[in-house]
DNA sequence: TTGGATTCCATTGACGCCCATGATCCCCCA
DNA sequence: TGGGGGATCATGGGCGTCAATGGAATCCAA
């Protein structure tokens, strides 16, 4: 299996951890990360998590620009100054930083949401706002293509 | 693990000392660098923090430059002439000079940013600022790239 | 001698690590 | 085909360790 898929619904304990997924998990071991690489989605307010692919495509970013240039400056800032690597305990769990909580409004529960290269980490309302408005939008699209096409699992 | 990474708010002690985050040392430990190497950011008001590889970089850039040129006296002075190597007491902490609390408006507290093969200290206040400015431009330049391109596994 | 700095020691609070429990799912076997 | 047993997984909690911080003691220079 490639990459990282559907969606799960974990709750934080006294301690505010929380069990990465163990489908979840199993990419990440594969993908050889050691912890957990996330920071907070710009678009959305998620938490974007994963692990050396991802960390690769930021890279790819930062090596188009030279070093100790402004631009090199901001974009790191950007990608790693705002950026945490969890550690993962030996059952699998993640500490969530306040950071984070406060940018998903994560009280007691988080919808991990699986995104192929990455993974999200949601509030399960916010997410759920945000998957009727995606699922929204995106039959829009596909019914313009083909009126009396596929459901969903 | 890949340089330095991810944000860590630490205070300063009576005596004007603060502790560099555990992460950070051990990227400085295994860097082999003896001290904290660092001068003020040529762009914005902080400090550029880093051991052996911000200085290769930094050797790199100035190569590129004609010797005894006019720019790279010009240089070599902004980087060299105004950076300082900072001791390191046993429990990991530094003093930083007048100078550089000066440049980069630090009182109380600083936040150490990673930024790859360096790091940078703000005044907290200062940094949330920026850091809103830096996401914004970073991901503007990367949407700007891919839109919809693609999203391999 | 006095002020600043460096080294050493103490405190405390967070967090990393370990073990326990319960629930669910899957597989095997009768 | 249905029941039992084992394995996996999410969750809870205790405890030890280490990092961040505070302060005392010692050293050096003016």
């Amino acid at each position: 299996m490639h990459g990282f898929v559907s969606h799960y619904t974990n709750k934080l304990d006294a301690k505010g951890r929380v069990s990465i997924p163990a489908a979840f998990r199993a990419v990440l071991t594969r993908d050889g990360f050691e912890g957990l690489y996330c920071f907070p989605s710009l678009h959305e307010p998620a938490v974007d998590a994963g692990g050396n692919v991802l960390l690769e495509r930021i890279h790819e970013q930062l090596d188009k620009l030279p070093p100790l240039s402004r631009d090199h400056d901001m974009v790191s800032t950007a990608l790693f100054g705002v950026s945490e690597i969890l550690k993962v305990d030996g059952e699998g769990r993640v500490m969530l930083s306040d950071t984070i909580k406060a940018h998903a409004g994560i009280t007691d529960q988080v919808v991990f949401v699986g995104l192929g290269y990455k993974f999200q980490i949601w509030a399960p309302e916010r997410f759920a706002t945000y998957r009727a408005e995606a699922m929204r939008q995106a039959f829009g699209r596909i019914d313009q293509r083909s009126p009396a096409s596929g459901e969903g699992a």
